[in-house]
DNA sequence: CCCTTTATCTTCGACATCGAAGGAAGTGGA
DNA sequence: TCCACTTCCTTCGATGTCGAAGATAAAGGG
C-alpha cells in the first residue's frame, strides 16, 4: 500500500515537530511551532482525525496542569531507505518518527547497473513490507544513498568514480516509476552526516566524517544539509604534503585519501611486512598495540587533522563527528584532534567539539530517515 | 529623526521586493512572495498609504495588460553604514533600496578604542544626515564593519588582533544607546561577502576573498551569510607548505597571509631590493611588467589557489569573487584560477567561476545596507 | 483541606490570507 | 477595425490564524 500523506501547511510542521520528538504535547507544539495554541488544538484535532496522531496518556508536569502527551500513530506509515555501497546494500523501515523497524544488509554489486541494483533495493522493499508492516499502514516514501555525487536539481548521479553505467542515470525517476511517493537519492556521505546530525541536538554546524576504507565527508551548515552541487563535503581528493608521491584513484598525486584511508593503511602495513585485509584489521592491530600499525593511524590522524585546520577556521563548526570503521582506532581522533587544535585559530577551536560519531552503523539510513521526512512533510 | 519602520508580517517581505529591484509591480509581488494577488494588493494599498512606496507610471507590458510600476518613496528613509578600518572610515547614507547617498572616508584610528572611534563615526553620520538628507525622511537604521571577529549572539567585539581595546566591547549596545533603531555589526569581510553577492543574482553559494594588505574572505552559503562563531571564511591563518618559515603576527609558522598578502609581498620586494610602501605600488610594478613583483605575485596567487581547492572541493561554491587592491594585479587571478582547476575535483569546478570583485570600493557598505534592510524588515 | 500558582487546552470574535470571478488595459491576429 | 487572448489588478465570500479570556487540571504551601 502506498499513499501520499494527506497533510497540508501547518499540519506538516506539528506532525515533523513531534516525529522528530521535539514537543509532544499541544502546548509544546504551540512553543515550537510559534503557531498560537488555539491553531495547534485545531491542527492537532484535524491529525488525530486523520489516524496520524493518537493521543497516549499524559506527560509529566512543569508545574501544572499535566499535558495530554501525544505521538506518532504506528499506523501513520513507514518510510523504505537503503544505503547502496560498493558489494552490499544496507537498507531497513523507518517509522515516520525515523526509528527503525527492521535493518538488513544485502549483497548487491553496484557494477551491474543502475536497473538491475534499483530493482533488487524494491524487490527487497516489498518483502520487507509484506513481512513486517500489516497492509493497512501505508508506505509513505522511499529514499537511497549512492556512494557518488547526486546532482541536487535532478536527484541523478554524475560523475561517480565507481559506478559504472550510473553516470546521468536518472534514479530518482526510476524509483518514482515503482513507487508513486516522495523519492529522497542522495550521496551517502551526506545522508551519514544528515543522520548524524540528529544525534547532537542544538548544534546547527557540523562536520561528519567517515574514516573507513576511503574519506568521506558531509557538512551541516546552519542545521541544513549542505548539498553545494551534489559533493559539498568532499576531502578526500585533497592534496597533502609528502616526501613520497602516490597517485590516487582519481588521477591526481598525494590525496588525502591515498595517504589516511582504510586502504591507504593497509597497502602501507603490507609494504612494511604485515599482511591485512580489512579495515577492522588495522583497528585490531592499533588495539593489541602494534607500533606500525599505531604509527600509521597516528599519521593518518595528522594528516586528516591539518586539512581540517582549513576547513575549521573557514567554516567555524560546532562539531567535528568522527564515524567510520577506522574511528574505532582511538589515536586516530586523538591525533586529528591535536593537530586541529594545535594550528586553528583559538576562536574557531574555542567551543569546538571534535568526537567520536554517535549515530552508529545505521547513520546514514537515519539521516535518510530525517530528509526523506522532510520530503513526505513538505 | 530617527523611526522604527512601521511595517509589519507581509508588508516587510513586500518592501524588501521592492527594495532589492527583485520585483516592481503588484503582479511581480505576487508572483515572488509566493502571496495570493489580492493579498499582494491590500498590502501595497497600505504602504503607499504609509508613504514607502509610490506607484510611478508603468513598467513594459508581459504580453498583456502594463504593470503599474511600484518603487521606493525617497521620503521612505535612509541608512547610515560604516566601514571601520586600521586607519580610515569608509561611512556613507544609502537608501533603502541599499544605493548610496552620499560615501566618504574620514581618517579613524581604531587604535583610540571603541568610545571615541564610534563617537567619531556617529558624529560624522549626523552631520551627513544634516547636509544631505531632508529632515522629513527618517533614519532606519546604522550597521557598520569592524577589522575583527564579531560574536553573532552578541555583536561584541571578541579576540580581535589588531584591535586593543575592543574585546569583548559590545558595540551593538553602544550604538543603540544613541540611534534607538536596527543596529549592524559585523567583520569587514562578512560585510564584503554580503555586498558582493548582490552583485551574483542567482548565484547561491559565493566565496568572496579580499586581497590587500591582509588577507579576508567571507562566505555566502544557500545565500546567506555564513557567521559560524564570528571569524567564519578565514582563510589568512592557513598553514602553506613553504621551504622557508615565516611567523605571522598570529604567533604560528607559515600562515597563508605570512606569505600572498600585501603586505608580505611588500617585504619580499624590500629584500629582492625594490622598496614600495603600499600595496598599489606593487600592482604598478606588475602592470609595468617588473619580472620580480610579477613573479611574486604569481606565487602569491599559487599560494592562495591552493588553499582554495580545500575550500572549493568541500564547499562547492558557484562563484570565487576575487577582490582586494591587489586583485588589480591581472596575475594574481590567473594563477588562482590555474592552481584550483589544475587540482580540484571536475564536479567542483565545471560550473565554477573564478572572477574579479564586481561591487568594487563600497562593496562593504552595499553588504551593511543589506543586511541591516533585513534587520529593518524584520 | 483549601487556596494560590502554574500550565494545558478550548472557545470565540477579530483579522489576514486565499482563490474564484470579473473588470481594466493592454497585445496581436484576422 | 474588431475580437480573442494575455496580463494586471480588484472585489468578495470562505477559510485559517491569532490573541484574549476562560475552563480544566495539576503542584505546592499553609
Amino acid at each position: 500500500m502506498k499513499q501520499r500523506l494527506p497533510v497540508q501547511g501547518a499540519q506538516g510542521d506539528l506532525l515533523r515537530l513531534v516525529a522528530t520528538g521535539a514537543a509532544e504535547s499541544r502546548a509544546g507544539l504551540a512553543r515550537m511551532s510559534g503557531l498560537a495554541a488555539s491553531s495547534v488544538s485545531l491542527r492537532v484535532e484535524e491529525l488525530i482525525e486523520a489516524g496520524l496522531l493518537v493521543e497516549e496518556g499524559s506527560g509529566t508536569s512543569r508545574g501544572g496542569r499535566r499535558p495530554r502527551r501525544l505521538c506518532l500513530s504506528p499506523t501513520a506509515g513507514v518510510l523504505a531507505v537503503a544505503d547502496l555501497g560498493a558489494h552490499h546494500a544496507r537498507l531497513g523501515l523507518l517509522d515516520l518518527s525515523g526509528a527503525p523497524l527492521v535493518v538488513e544488509e544485502v549483497p548487491c554489486e553496484i557494477t551491474e547497473g543502475p536497473e538491475a541494483t534499483l530493482d533488487l533495493l524494491a524487490d527487497a522493499f516489498d518483502r520487507l513490507l509484506a513481512e513486517r508492516v500489516p497492509p493497512s499502514v501505508p508506505l509513505r516514501g522511499v529514499g537511497t544513498g549512492v556512494p557518488g555525487p547526486v546532482d541536487p536539481a535532478t536527484l541523478r548521479v554524475v560523475t561517480p568514480s565507481r559506478m559504472p553505467g550510473w553516470n546521468d542515470f536518472p534514479v530518482a525517476d526510476h524509483l518514482r516509476a515503482r513507487y508513486d511517493l516522495p523519492v529522497l537519492v542522495e550521496n551517502d556521505a551526506n545522508l551519514m552526516a544528515a543522520g548524524e546530525a540528529r544525534s547532537w541536538p542544538g548544534r546547527e554546524n557540523l562536520m561528519v566524517l567517515k574514516v573507513g576504507t576511503g574519506i568521506g565527508c558531509g557538512a551541516i551548515v546552519d542545521g541544513r544539509l549542505h548539498r553545494g552541487r551534489g559533493a559539498a563535503g568532499d576531502i578526500s581528493h585533497v592534496r597533502v604534503s609528502s616526501d613520497s608521491s602516490v597517485i590516487c584513484a582519481c588521477g591526481h598525486h598525494d590525496c588525502l585519501e591515498a595517504y589516511a584511508s582504510g586502504a591507504a593503511l593497509i597497502a602501507a602495513l603490507a609494504d612494511a611486512g604485515v599482511a591485512v585485509r580489512h579495515t577492522s584489521d588495522v583497528v585490531d592491530l592499533v588495539n593489541d598495540a602494534v607500533p606500525e600499525a599505531t604509527s600509521m593511524v597516528r599519521t593518518a590522524g595528522r594528516r586528516i587533522g591539518e586539512v581540517l585546520t582549513v576547513l575549521v577556521n573557514f567554516f567555524n563548526p560546532d562539531v567535528v563527528a568522527v564515524g567510520g570503521s577506522l574511528s574505532a582506532a582511538e589515536p586516530l581522533i586523538t591525533s586529528i584532534r591535536a593537530a586541529v587544535y594545535e594550528r586553528c585559530l583559538p576562536l574557531a577551536t574555542r567551543d569546538l567539539e571534535i568526537a567520536p560519531a554517535r549515530a552508529g552503523r545505521d547513520a546514514a539510513l537515519l539521516g535518510a530517515g530525517s530528509l526523506l521526512l522532510d520530503a513526505v512533510l513538505a
